[in-house]
DNA sequence: AATGTCACATACACAGAGTATGTCGTTACA
DNA sequence: TGTAACGACATACTCTGTGTATGTGACATT
């Protein structure tokens, strides 16, 4: 039964030459090579190109989604576990496949639409969920949840984006100062809010 | 001499295009199709698909990003200078092909790298601008500039992407929150730093 | 031993990008 | 005023890459 370890190994070669090159310039063909079989492998294995990118995606997600929601789930307050996840996503940015991959390739490769459903799943929907938490707690003003979603979403993903292309010497520095800037940009949303006791 | 205008339909067309359907889906003979003429006419006009596609990204940004210059340019406070820009940034959001084709189709078609350089020339470069004149007025913390411009950057993005997506009906409001959260993100930003007077 | 199924491989169809060449109308100029 | 050059397209072809249909061998089942 090599089955398994086929489809593993496409989907790691997948992920690294959708990373590399980007996802048009990724062809099927390229990756049966890289994974030391054909394109009918492939297409055994998957239901075409745009499906065997998603399973990329969504393996690259699970992964990360959840280091990040282990590392925040043991922190009581809304407003320090949303800082905790904030660092452990970061850390996963240095990550080059990641970044590019989930943040660059995916809107390209799925188009917004399905990207953005498909996220629902995934970073998507830990931050709506830590947006609304924080909202409930009165850490975060009265507005409209989605719009807040949203922002927060994207200002996230350039930094993800950004680490990813980062040369790895300078990963950490930038890393931090993203890190820093984010932490107050947030803190920006949170001014003239006043975090309701016990939330 | 019909040249001009065949040049202007196959650019207008275009943009429709790419913003209706995607870069990808998008093929030049629909394009061709569209404006009227054969896929001949589009290939003696412009180098190919990418090259068409940059000149509508072009041509998209030279219009807004004036606007949006000389909204500001009158304005001798840089904060708030940078909020007028934002302000007629949202409003230029409006318009759905603006924000498809700039922000979701230009890194997807161009590429990431070559869209980013492309954009030092029109709202990325306006971006780094506003930062740095905030930044040496004291307004800003004396933090990484082109870690700071591309969060700034990114979360105008997904505020563009964001309001071309929504139906005519609720752009008013959408685009409203969008300005108020953006406007506390920065000012988080802003927080404990004195500004230099005469700055 | 015949049959079915899994895990692939091979071969083909088709779309779309890019290219090479053809055509027609206008302009330059002798 | 004939013609040669050129600009503005049109037509025809090539090539790459996706997707599909079919073929093949190993192994399990009965």
């Amino acid at each position: 039964m090599y089955a398994e370890a086929t489809r593993a190994a496409v989907l790691e070669q997948a992920a690294t030459l959708f990373a590399e090159r980007g996802y048009t310039a990724t062809s099927l063909a390229d990756v049966a090579v890289a994974a030391q079989v054909t394109r009918g492998a492939v297409y055994h294995h998957f239901d075409g190109k745009r499906a065997l990118f998603q399973a990329v995606l969504e393996e690259l997600e699970l992964a990360a989604i959840e280091r990040i929601a282990a590392s925040a789930a043991d922190v009581d307050d809304p407003w320090q576990a949303a800082l905790t996840a904030l660092d452990t996503f970061l850390d996963e940015c240095c990550d080059p496949t990641y970044g590019r991959v989930v943040w660059q390739e995916g809107p390209a490769a799925l188009g917004w639409t399905q990207w953005r459903e498909c996220e629902e799943k995934y970073a998507f929907g830990l931050v709506e969920q830590l947006v609304r938490s924080l909202r409930e707690a009165n850490y975060l003003p009265p507005r409209d949840l989605p719009t807040m979603t949203w922002l927060c979403f994207h200002m996230l993903g350039g930094a993800g984006l950004r680490l990813a292309e980062t040369p790895p010497e300078r990963k950490r520095e930038v890393r931090d100062e993203c890190a820093a800037l984010l932490r107050a940009m947030f803190g920006g949303l949170r001014a003239g809010v006043t975090p309701r006791a016990g939330g």
